[in-house]
DNA sequence: GTCTATAACAAGATAGAC
DNA sequence: GTCTATCTTGTTATAGAC
């Protein structure tokens, strides 16, 4: 019971306050016990954040497993529109997710920040290639222009990515009305 | 001479560890002099972050004002690209910069969140009209396609902070390369 | 402007009792 | 598992000498 909710609070500090930021004090705090009890837990704030990481990535990949099979019978235009839907639903439903997403990759703790990137390179590298698959894909039924499939995956996730930064600076403002023209101008873009 | 040392060497600090990360002993301590004498400049860590902030506003607007005239002439298409070239190379040539302005945009010091970033809508505002307003004229050329063009500006900014995003996780990677598939895709999404 | 010295405080971490 | 109490370290900040 504690411990689940260690790992949601804490994960909420993260996001909000960085690694460095985020203070075992407070959480504690908030789940209504006493700093050292989180020790009972976990040896050091470092392995917390570890266990937590774990979680999402496990979270994230099933998003991603499961967005690919669901769309597996969709023409190859309207299935990577279903993509992008789902994966940007994801962090537009859950602010907490995002910022915790966005400060791993961007701004990882210092003392494991070679070896955090490293991790979500080699989580990730899947799903741009099987994303370049499928561009391919559309390339060979004359739905897609002629152009790098890989390189267009990658504008795929640079354009996830500025979603995701904008939403989180522009907090106010419903990013969710942009998305569609910001989606329809790429796929009208790579379209033949 | 020590005070142009100090706000140099105090921005790579804030970019590499932000706000709260960055120590004033280590910034003191690589400008060669004893933590205290910061306070004979800034009577704050915070006044000190907000003289680098100032300074860095000051250049990143001088940039787009001058990209905005010395592009004046050229093709709406072309101009287009232009800005985005300029902006991007911006902070393409310069990772300090860079990790600087998208921990100020994302993660701005806690204790100071909500004026800053307001201020930084401000300051960013006229651009995103000004690129509003080319868009809305290369409709009228029928050099675009017919699209609310305040929406596309907002695509161009997502587009540019996703390559600045990516720029920053994939360091090794030369993004220089991918830079100019993005921005065609996008280009050619909004052409007629 | 810069220094030494020090105050005041918050953080992560640990020991030992219950 | 949880607590109180304590240790260590690192931080902002200030006072006062040069």
């Amino acid at each position: 019971m504690t411990a689940i909710k260690l790992k949601e609070i804490a994960l909420r500090h993260f996001a909000e306050n960085g690694y460095e930021g985020a203070s075992l004090a407070d959480i504690a705090n908030e789940i209504g016990i006493k700093k050292p009890s989180i020790y009972a837990h976990y040896a050091s704030k470092m392995e917390l954040f570890a266990a937590i990481t774990e979680d999402e990535k496990v979270c994230y990949c099933s998003l991603w497993e499961e967005a690919l099979i669901s769309s597996e019978s969709l023409p190859t235009d309207q299935r990577l529109s279903a993509l992008f839907s789902i994966v940007s639903g994801y962090f537009a439903g859950d602010r907490v997710k995002m910022a915790f997403w966005v400060r791993l990759w961007m701004f990882p703790p210092q003392e494991e920040a070679e070896s955090i990137l490293q991790s979500l390179k080699k989580m990730n590298a899947p799903y741009i290639n099987q994303l370049a698959a499928i561009i391919s894909q559309g390339i060979e039924q004359k739905i897609f222009r002629p152009c790098p499939p890989l390189e267009v995956a990658h504008a795929f996730f640079c354009l996830l990515d500025g979603y995701l930064m904008r939403a989180i600076c522009y907090q106010g403002f419903d990013y969710k009305q942009s998305l569609p023209h910001i989606w329809s101008t790429f796929l009208l873009g790579i379209k033949l």
